[in-house]
DNA sequence: AGCATTTGACCTCT
DNA sequence: AGAGGTCAAATGCT
């Protein structure tokens, strides 16, 4: 299949979920219609994502793995990839700084994931890769301390993902995990990793799919892509916002979801993807995507939340 | 022995 | 000065 035919599916696929989803907005405000059509609605819907997501080779929620956080757009300079555990740092006065001027310029995305009363914090840190604690923090104002992970691979393949997960004061169950930067090692990760992740992109995969992948499938990373290609492609079911919150959930099998609040200090790519939306999705509306809740069924619910600094100031 | 985690110290930013 | 983030030595685990 060419990259636009299954471009044009993706794009048909999504449509079509955000139509259902739609139809189950306006069921669920009806309280007098029975359950069944919404659960056939709800059923229709993770199809759609199934299909959507197995064009990518994606396996979203087969796996143990928790729905992670795309990281779109990412303009960095690549970093080293030589072998010394601290050169990355040191010789660079911009590593040097690990605080937060180099962070300022780092992609950064949050999700907060509802875990089993009885999880503990290592179930969620399965996300596929393999993450080094390397610090512990008590936070003002938090009941809970914050973890920093890095990426174990750091030391050897420079590489500068990192991220840190803290329990939420207010319900206990559910982990907020901050990423930040992009796993540049995450081939032989995934070749060496050992729960059966999603198989890496096809090199002869369009960028067009290769940010869609990074939005879909965000624990796999798939890059590089261009900034200009967010013009080009964007997910339909996005609609046009510089700044607001909305929710987007994959639940291939209704047991699973999970919220994602995205940060980018770098978020012109965000905008770019959501104002092309907008001539696409022809929704005005500030509110990306969409919001399924599956009552007691969600052990991880997914909340995307797109935050356009330029708006702020 | 090698790797991961813990934790106090240190650094940078506001 | 205080807070957040990272470093690195000490410690634990396999």
């Amino acid at each position: 299949m060419g990259d636009w035919e299954q471009k044009k599916h993706l794009i048909n696929e999504l449509a079509e979920g955000r139509e259902l989803a739609k139809q189950l907005q306006s069921h669920l405000n009806l309280p007098s219609s029975p359950n069944e059509n919404g659960e056939v609605l709800v059923q229709k819907i993770i199809a759609t994502y199934e299909k959507a997501l197995s064009m990518l080779n994606c396996s979203v929620g087969t796996s143990s793995t928790v729905p992670g956080a795309a990281a779109i757009g990412f303009s960095e300079s690549p970093p080293s990839l030589n072998g010394s555990p601290r050169s990355d740092q040191d010789s660079d006065p911009e590593h040097r700084n690990a605080g937060l001027g180099k962070r300022k310029s780092m992609q950064k995305w949050t999700k907060q994931v509802r875990v089993s009363p009885g999880m503990g914090i290592e179930g969620p840190l399965e996300d596929g890769f393999s993450w080094r604690k390397y610090g512990q923090k008590d936070i003002l104002g938090a009941k809970h301390p914050r973890a920093y992970y890095r990426c174990t691979h750091r030391p050897v393949r420079g590489c500068l993902a990192t991220k840190q997960v803290q329990r939420s004061d207010e319900d206990p169950t559910i982990l907020e995990f901050t990423y930040r930067g992009r796993h540049t090692c995450k081939q032989s990760t995934i070749n060496s990793s050992t729960h059966s992740p999603p198989p890496p992109p096809q090199q002869n995969q369009s960028e067009e799919q290769l940010l869609l992948m990074n939005y879909l499938c965000p624990e796999n990373q798939f890059f590089p892509v261009q900034n200009n290609l967010a013009e080009d492609f964007a997910p339909s079911f996005l609609s046009p916002a510089t700044s607001g919150t909305g929710y987007f959930s994959v639940s291939p099998n209704g047991l699973n979801t999970s919220h994602q609040n995205f940060q980018s200090n770098e978020a012109d790519q965000f905008s770019e993807i959501f104002s092309s939306s907008a001539a696409t999705s022809g929704t005005n509306s500030p509110t990306i995507g969409l919001d399924f809740q599956f009552g007691n069924a969600n052990q991880f619910d997914t909340h995307f939340t797109f935050d356009h600094p330029g708006s702020l100031s």
